[in-house]
DNA sequence: CATTGCAGTGAACGCTGTTCACCGTGAACG
DNA sequence: CGTTCACGGTGAACAGCGTTCACTGCAATG
């Protein structure tokens, strides 16, 4: 018979030093999510196969259900901690220069969205394209932020716009103006997010994203090669955030 | 040993009346189609199996190889087919009414597509979303514009595009004040479709394009959930292309 | 020291894409 | 009209896929 209760350690439910075992543990984990990542890199979302991260860290396939409950979680776990790095990239670019005005650090930051994007376009994918069935459902969906790691990429964004808006709080449409739809659709992540712009300007924000949303990911996935062949669209980017810095009122 | 040379038929050369066996390759290829995008509709793209499909038109998987020269190439022409379906939708919008003024126009094929969008996930994931390694490559690449009926999606916003600004000329950057790498990058485009607009013009177009894609993608794709909790966007759609009206300079 | 639980294995099942040798039928040609 | 030949389709086979199960050691626990 399997024990169906595992005994609970107390030293690492208390959060103390956790065990020889759990640091072992935990290693093999990343080390997998390292591999698989490698896999991805090498031929997208299909190439991660399960047999081939486990020959990649030196042991057998079944071996790895040790650490994940089958590929759809691991490809789950693999984005959670590509969205942890994302943000961590967007939050290192965002502070850099944390006495630069504010359109400046927005731009930097905006570029190295982008410069990710491109430099780890099978990454970007799995992330930002279309939703693979048992995978990202999850993550999008689950409220707990501690748990959401992908929630982590969207604050960068909000508390960036938060401060741009709050220093030129270019006019938005009063909560009344609002389409009533909209505006019912939006009460609840505005109450999520504390209400720190008026709900006018949370429209603003969605807008603003879904632009760089695009200018990123038609990029990243070839939909703009009928116009521009392969090529660096960094011009046409810079000429889209220009774009966008104007409608959040940044005037150069 | 295998006729290297297959006798020239001299019927189908003289593309008059095809044979009998052609019209039954062509109807057994388009039934098989059919069925690959109801596997397709079921699961994603993964569920797409030949063995599924050859089972779904009641023959065997090898038997699927007289068809297609494998898996990726029927996804490809698959591909080629939605854009096809999708092209003839949103030609049907934009002309619905060709009396009407053309942003209203504009705006119906928009909806349209997204419509068309939200309505085959699926299908717009497969078009849309990040490349497949073997499969949309070719297709986007092949400037060959009968063979690339993915260029038929195109065009139809193009010339809606091109109709718009026509009677529209909102102001554009002079060619002389372009970005000179975007410039020269978008001449052969500029070239190819005739100058129809001038270069300026075409990085408009960009834009919308990009605005556009960003508006139905994001949503289609669920990348909306976190504010919008899997509620229909539509509301806010309406406002983007009402901004998008706006950039093109149809005031209301 | 004994026990328990975990990491890892090998075999197996049903699935996948693809190739091969083969067979029958129907169309084309002498 | 009879022959030939190309094509549609089959069954077997191969390698690889995700996953489960019974099993073996080893290391930490009581």
């Amino acid at each position: 018979m399997l024990g169906a209760m595992t005994t609970v350690n107390p030293v690492s439910a208390e959060r103390s030093q956790p065990t020889r075992r759990e640091r072992a543990h935990a290693a093999a984990q990343a080390e997998i999510l390292q591999a698989a990542r490698r896999l991805l890199i090498e031929g997208g979302a299909e190439r991660v196969t399960v047999r081939g991260i486990a020959t990649e860290v030196g042991i057998t396939a079944p071996g790895l259900y040790r650490y994940f409950s089958g590929r759809e979680a691991l490809l789950g776990e693999l984005c959670s901690s590509l969205y942890d790095e994302l943000a961590d990239v967007l939050y290192e670019a965002r502070d850099r220069d944390p006495d630069a005005p504010l359109k400046q650090r927005f731009l930097v930051t905006s570029f190295a969205f982008r410069k990710w994007a491109l430099e780890h376009r099978p990454e970007f994918g799995l992330l930002f394209g279309a939703p693979i069935p048992g995978v990202l459902v999850d993550i999008h969906i689950d409220p707990d932020p501690a748990a959401n790691r992908g929630m982590r990429f969207g604050q960068v964004w909000l508390e960036l716009f938060a401060e741009l808006w709050r220093q030129h709080p270019v006019p938005v449409p009063d909560a009344d103006e609002l389409d009533p739809r909209l505006r019912e659709q939006l009460t609840e992540y505005h109450e999520q997010i504390g209400r720190i712009v008026p709900l006018g300007a949370v429209v603003l924000y969605l807008s603003c994203w879904i632009q760089l949303y695009g200018a990123v990911a038609t990029e990243a996935f070839g939909h703009l090669n009928f116009a521009l062949h392969d090529g660096d669209a960094e011009a046409l980017f810079h000429d889209l955030m220009g774009e966008l810095a104007a409608k959040l009122g940044l005037t150069h």
